[in-house]
DNA sequence: CGACATCTTGACTACAGTCAATACTAGTGG
DNA sequence: CCACTAGTATTGACTGTAGTCAAGATGTCG
């Protein structure tokens, strides 16, 4: 339990998903509301957020860090169905147990609101429940995207498609010009990749040699990577055009 | 366009899916608003619905009949990532092109409402966006539980976990006993079944034959199905328990 | 340094895919 | 009513991709 602390709070005003988490759309009056009644967590690598055996009591936005929901079967084959970035919103409102699994895949600091409270929130503040609305309907995209890849793809296909999630975030965030490489570290072991993406470790590993040696991927350590040319690992991915990245 | 015709309106309160469409939450001078601006539309079995070139105009509620939603990637492979059933919402509230085609796989007939209408509706009625965040929350589980069906079952269970979806249906509505056959009819052809389990229309036949040779299911008429014990049919799809449908 | 995690590589296997022939079904028109 | 066609479904033989099992390499932390 050591490692479950309650963090010191940030105020709402300096928070770096204020324009991106299910708060976004509320002024500085209601910020000051959701600041009198949240409070943070952190958790550290490997460990479990909310699993479907224990109710979870509260709700919240992930701050800092990544999260991974995954179901698992009797016999024990696992699917992660969802990454939880910053700014991602975890738990239910309405439910108080959770249907997957959710851990804790590098450390995470979450932003957390008691279920009750955060229920209350939502009937006296509209705002709150058409972000959250519109966050959940982005979210049911990416699922259905993932649907694509986990039925149609092959196994280099979907390492492709892994890798560019985190390309794609990393140039935005870098604001790469063309022609310069993109840098990102793997927040995942090959197990977890492999649990995303429906595959063994064994064909992850090599699909993602088989990257490297075909020049699309460079890889000075085992988890960080550099893309050399995002268009071609687009190609790789099997996906339509580059989304207008360079025009 | 023959096909493309408007129905007549059926009033709101003698609605078949009005107490679980996105209209539940209403009460009698709500529907009459919804009343005055809805229209029926009615698509005939392989029909487009929507797809992703051409701006969809409205929202709606599926009233009768099936449609799916798929995606396609240039070289042809397609995959369905999820079915809109009686009572399910099509179309997304602040996006006029949709992400997925969607298609009529049966005959179907929809509630329609205009888009600027609609929105201007959410703003005005709480209990719509509400209710549409909780649908959107139940399709965002039910696309990760078949991200799971996608990712880590083998063909046999994937065709198991698909009887499924329309054996549970049937027990709710036949109000069936334990011990009695469960029946129905499948909305989908055999290709349109691979598409949707991410297999091949060949593989598909050799498994749905080869649980009919095993007597889990029988079937008078390929596109007629009997479920002589849900348990067995719940095993062979790798899901745990039988939910508790038999106490 | 040693111990344990993680990752890579190799040899072999099996499940689902591919290609192709055949059967069944429903609808059309002579 | 039967013949013909087109779409849908089944079955067979063979192939290939990813899975399995196992050994070894690399990396990390006490």
């Amino acid at each position: 339990m050591d490692s479950l602390k309650t963090t010191v709070n940030v105020q709402c005003e300096n928070c770096t998903i204020r324009h991106r988490a299910v708060c976004s759309y509320c002024n500085d009056s209601e910020l000051d509301r959701l600041d009198s009644i949240k409070y943070y967590k952190t958790f550290s690598a490997g460990q479990s957020i909310a699993n479907t055996s224990l109710p979870m009591s509260f709700v919240g936005s992930v701050v800092t860090g990544v999260a991974s929901l995954s179901q698992t079967m009797e016999d024990g084959r696992t699917q992660m169905v969802g990454m939880l970035l910053p700014s991602d919103f975890v738990g239910r409102p309405g439910r108080d147990h959770v249907v997957y699994d959710v851990v804790a895949t590098t450390d995470v600091t979450i932003c957390c609101f008691k279920k009750k409270p955060f229920e209350q929130l939502m009937i006296e503040m509209p705002k709150v429940v058409q972000r959250l609305l519109e966050m959940t309907l982005d979210e049911l995209d990416a699922a259905r995207e993932w649907m694509l890849v986990l039925g149609r793809k092959t196994a280099r296909e979907k390492i492709a498609s892994f890798l560019l999630i985190f390309a794609q975030r990393a140039a935005v965030l870098q604001k790469s010009k063309p022609k310069m490489d993109i840098e990102f570290d793997l927040p995942l072991s090959r197990e977890q990749m492999s649990d995303y993406l429906g595959l063994t470790l064994e064909t992850v590993s090599r699909q993602i040699n088989a990257l490297k040696k075909d020049g699309i991927v460079e890889m000075p350590t085992k988890r960080h990577i550099l893309v050399p040319d995002l268009s071609i690992l687009l190609a790789e991915a099997g996906d339509d055009a580059d989304g207008g990245f360079y025009s």
